[in-house]
RNA sequence: GGGGCUGUCGGCUAGUUUGGUCUAGGCUUGUAGACUUGGGCUCUAUAGACCCCGGUUCAAAUCCGGGCAGCCCCA
């Protein structure tokens, strides 16, 4: 075989196997910038497809999308202390224009929060301003320093900041825990990726936050990925920034507010957790491409039947909805066509040649399972439908049940690390709910916790690091 | 952030140890044509590279320094 396709399998080099997929199957490649990367255009069609079913989502909830300025005023990112400390060692600066010095220096935005709430100041007035729902589709620089994992780790990445702003704090936690709905609902049933939702501790909330909560997936390697988050911010950019507004009872408040985000790092979860030796495997709710047919003629046959045949059933899937493409590219044999499709992983694949016109059907492949089959042409259409919902059903339950397998509960902290150097994944344990006992575990083996239940779990030993009495039953992991 | 490794046609690589044989070889790919087409066909012609800057030397892909970029391990 050439090296065209995958040379290493997923389960031998996880890492080289990742970026092989995805740069083979043409998602993405390395720009010439240090740490920065450019989204080909399969990947940014999946990224239009959750951009999509994600607009579709809050639009239908009343939020709408606004753009604001990636220049922010270093004042302005000052203003709330704890949300600066956390952000500028990360923080990319411009300090010349043309060949000016600039009087203050401007970041490149890490997130959205201080120059979308000096606009909230001026803009909210009264109750009657509020709820306001807002939401940017935006770049983002983090000048990252360790090394660059495409999706997963670049200095410049894509993603939805939400903003909203509420007259109380309740109004507030509503808000937080419906965006998290939304995004499971993306994860799961679109990128049949299935998550563990909580909240973060303090130590690994957003800077800032009153609160965060995340979804977390497993990636095949034993490694957890943040998804999403979802923060409450409580009141204290309000306070800062002065956001007032005058209330049903005639007085000044300060508003509650929530901001939350996904990234464009879901295609880099969504290559890892269905990817197989053969490249990528696209759930066909989120594949831009659902359904690729490939015409098989011979140069004794009459082609206009195969390529009317084709061209009937294009059109009658794409009229039931479904995304669909010929691949009628006369410089490649059907062999090589049916690699390259499967590299790129669309869910199924039809052929069409004289043996399926003699018997009147169509040949099936099926990109999850790789199974072929014929069917009846008269059933091709309902076969079909019937065929991406299975695709979608069995992706997702591969994952949960890998998921599942990858949550271990354990008792003593030998068991712990054990854990961790046998199969990594999720490890289940109590905690003192100590600051000090996480960040010792994190220096001595590396995992962070990555969530805290939202369904406070029943303790079933001591801490599992210091001994002490439990407070919760929480989900550690190495995390990318 | 610390340590290690790497950079040769679009992709994979030979050559680097021991500077000269390199006017840089092969496979793959691109282009044109022929032939073929149910799992990455075949043939012919053709195109295409020493990461960048500097140094050592009669001579640098090869040695040295710096930069840029990537990979791995650790934090």
């Amino acid at each position: 075989m050439s090296d065209i396709g995958v040379t290493v399998k997923k389960t031998e080099d996880f890492s080289e196997w990742y970026t092989q997929v995805v740069t083979k199957s043409e998602l993405a490649d390395y720009a010439p910038i240090k740490g920065c990367m450019v989204f080909r255009e399969h990947s940014y069609a999946i990224w239009e497809k959750i951009q999509e079913v994600f607009n579709q989502k809050i639009k239908a909830t009343g939020h709408r999308n606004v753009y604001f300025p990636m220049f922010i005023p270093e004042s302005f990112l000052r203003k709330e202390a704890e949300h600066f400390a956390g952000f500028v060692p990360e923080v990319a600066w411009v300090t010349v224009g043309g060949e000016s010095p600039l009087e203050e220096r401007l970041a490149v935005r890490p997130t959205s929060e201080t120059i979308m709430y000096a606009m909230y100041s001026k803009w909210i007035r009264s109750w009657r301003d509020l709820p306001l729902k807002q939401n940017q589709w935006c770049n983002i620089v983090r000048w990252e320093t360790s090394a660059t994992k495409l999706f997963l780790r670049t200095r410049e990445f894509l993603w939805q900041e939400g903003h909203t702003a509420h007259a109380t704090e309740e109004e507030a936690d509503r808000e937080v825990m419906e965006i998290l709905g939304a995004y499971k609902d993306l994860m799961e049933n679109y990128l049949a990726i299935p998550v563990l939702t909580g909240k973060k501790t303090e130590s690994e909330k957003f800077k800032g936050a009153l609160y965060t909560t995340t979804l977390e997936a497993m990636m095949p390697d034993g490694k957890a990925l943040q998804m999403g988050t979802s923060h409450n911010l409580g009141q204290n950019f309000s306070k800062v920034f002065d956001i007032k507004f005058i209330g049903e009872d005639e007085k000044d408040h300060y508003v509650w507010q929530t901001s939350w985000g996904i990234t464009t790092r879901l295609i880099g979860a969504l290559v890892m957790v269905h990817g197989d030796d053969k490249g990528l495997v696209l759930p066909p709710n989120i594949a831009p491409i659902q359904v690729v047919i490939i015409p098989i003629t011979y140069k004794d046959v009459d082609k206009k039947v195969i390529t009317k045949k084709a061209r009937e059933i294009f059109e009658e899937l794409q009229k039931k909805g479904i995304a669909i493409t010929i691949d009628d590219r006369a410089e490649y044999t059907p062999g090589w066509k049916f690699n390259e499709w499967e590299l790129k992983g669309v869910p199924i694949r039809i052929e069409i040649g004289p043996r399926d016109i003699k018997q009147k059907q169509v040949t099936l492949a099926r990109r999850d399972t790789s199974k072929r089959m014929t069917i009846k042409n008269e059933e091709t259409a309902t076969r079909i439908s019937e065929m991406l919902k299975e695709i979608q059903t069995n992706l997702f339950d591969k994952a949960r049940k890998a998921l599942d397998e990858n949550i271990t509960t354990v008792k003593t902290y030998d068991e712990f690390k054990e854990t961790l150097k046998e199969k990594s994944g999720f490890i289940r344990a109590c905690w003192c709910g100590n600051s000090t006992c996480e960040e010792r575990i994190k220096e001595e083996t590396g995992a962070t916790i990555r969530l805290i239940p939202f369904e406070k779990e029943r303790t079933f030993t001591k801490c599992v690091h210091c001994g002490e009495d439990a407070d919760e039953v929480v989900y550690f992991a190495r995390a990318y």
